[in-house]
DNA sequence: AAATCCCGCAACCGCCTGCCA
DNA sequence: ATGGCAGGCGGTTGCGGGATT
């Protein structure tokens, strides 16, 4: 078994505590794991520290009951974070900030101290190479916009080529949703047509969070649309005047809005997946929150940033090459 | 091959809140 | 009303191991 993690003073420490009553601190043993387990299987949880001197465990109530709840409760899940974990995390922590716990009630199996660690790990490194706080406006919009977008392309790429079988049979529909349910309340749905009229929502139990929603208020069923954002309610949503954008962004832009806006019977026109092939950056660069008139400085960015990578493994990262000089052109242009 | 660096994550700590006597 | 206790939560620490030099 693994043996890993904080060691205040060496294995197995062994410590006084007030009442004299030998303590054990620093990485569990097989031993104590399994008394710990057989315990609880034969008299449940809680009373932590009754349970810790009834399970003959030299370890304090909050050590058994963190020891339980992050790593030996049959269903915690461990291993890497799913795409769809990482859209969930990046969208929750918009809401609600560090509340870990929170958040880790949408991810069945995930602890808040493994989102933690997550955020602590994965987003903060990457605001630091940024040079920005992770906490600053330009970050949070550089995920919102930058990042996510990303998040939802390869989870769609991925469903799309599970679909495409299905997608080449007669029987196919000419539009698809793809659902994603990453637990009891929330569910991303992408809708793909052949006229763009895309949408992406994110619901949790009766409510849709969007970025719009997200900035401004929670209640309502509200979706994210360009007209909403960048061009209408830009300034009740962001509280921040549109940014200019390149033409060549803006003539894109442009393209989407007028495919996207004809229908109330589609009131979700996307604006992640605005268009199936050829989304990957000039969209998200829209920013309706004025990213670009707060640049961030990919400029002095330092190289090899995960976000920035040549193969296209966008695992860690979710800027190529390729986008990368694109965002320059435009940033120059603005 | 050895030394060093860096990162992920388990575990600890202190503070806060809720419950109960 | 209040004090003590248990549990929950977010922040922090530092070990272990993989990557790099």
């Amino acid at each position: 078994m693994e043996v890993k993690g904080r060691v205040s003073n060496s294995p197995s420490t062994i410590v006084q505590s007030d009442d004299e009553m030998d303590l054990r601190r620093g990485p569990w043993t097989v031993d104590e794991d399994l008394a710990l387990i057989n315990y609880i299987a034969n008299h449940g949880e809680g009373r932590w520290n009754s349970l810790a001197r009834s399970a003959g465990l030299k370890r304090t109530g909050k050590s058994c009951r963190l020891r339980w709840l992050n790593y030996l409760r049959p269903d915690v899940r461990r291993g890497n974070i799913t795409l769809e974990e990482q859209l969930l995390i990046l969208e929750l922590h918009g809401r609600w900030g560090n509340r870990w716990s929170k958040i880790a009630q949408y991810l069945p199996g995930r602890t808040d101290n493994e989102i933690k660690n997550y955020w602590r790990t994965r987003v903060q490194k990457h605001a630091k190479q940024l040079k920005c706080d992770v906490n600053s406006k330009q970050f949070k919009d550089a995920m919102r916009y930058l990042w996510m977008p990303r998040l939802v392309e390869r989870i769609q790429a991925a469903a799309a080529t599970t679909a495409a079988a299905a997608v080449r049979s007669p029987t196919a529909s000419a539009s698809a949703t793809t659902t994603i349910t990453t637990n009891n309340n929330i569910t991303y749905n992408y809708s793909n047509n052949n006229n763009l009229n895309n949408s992406f929502e994110v619901h949790s139990g009766d409510m849709m969070l969007s970025p719009a929603i997200m900035n401004n208020n929670f209640g309502g069923s509200q979706s994210y649309t360009p007209e909403n954002s960048s061009t209408g309610a830009s300034s009740d949503s962001f509280g921040t005047q549109v940014s200019p954008v390149s033409e060549l962004a803006q003539d894109y832009y442009n393209n989407v809005t007028v495919s996207n806006s004809n229908s109330h019977n589609n009131p979700n026109p996307d604006y992640y997946q605005q268009a199936q092939d050829q989304l990957s950056f000039l969209d998200c660069i829209t920013s309706p929150s004025g990213l670009f008139s707060q640049q961030l400085d990919f400029h002095s960015m330092e190289p090899n940033t995960p976000w920035i990578q040549s193969n296209g493994d966008t695992s860690n990262g979710f800027w190529n090459v390729e986008n990368m000089l694109l965002f320059q052109q435009l940033t120059d242009n603005i």
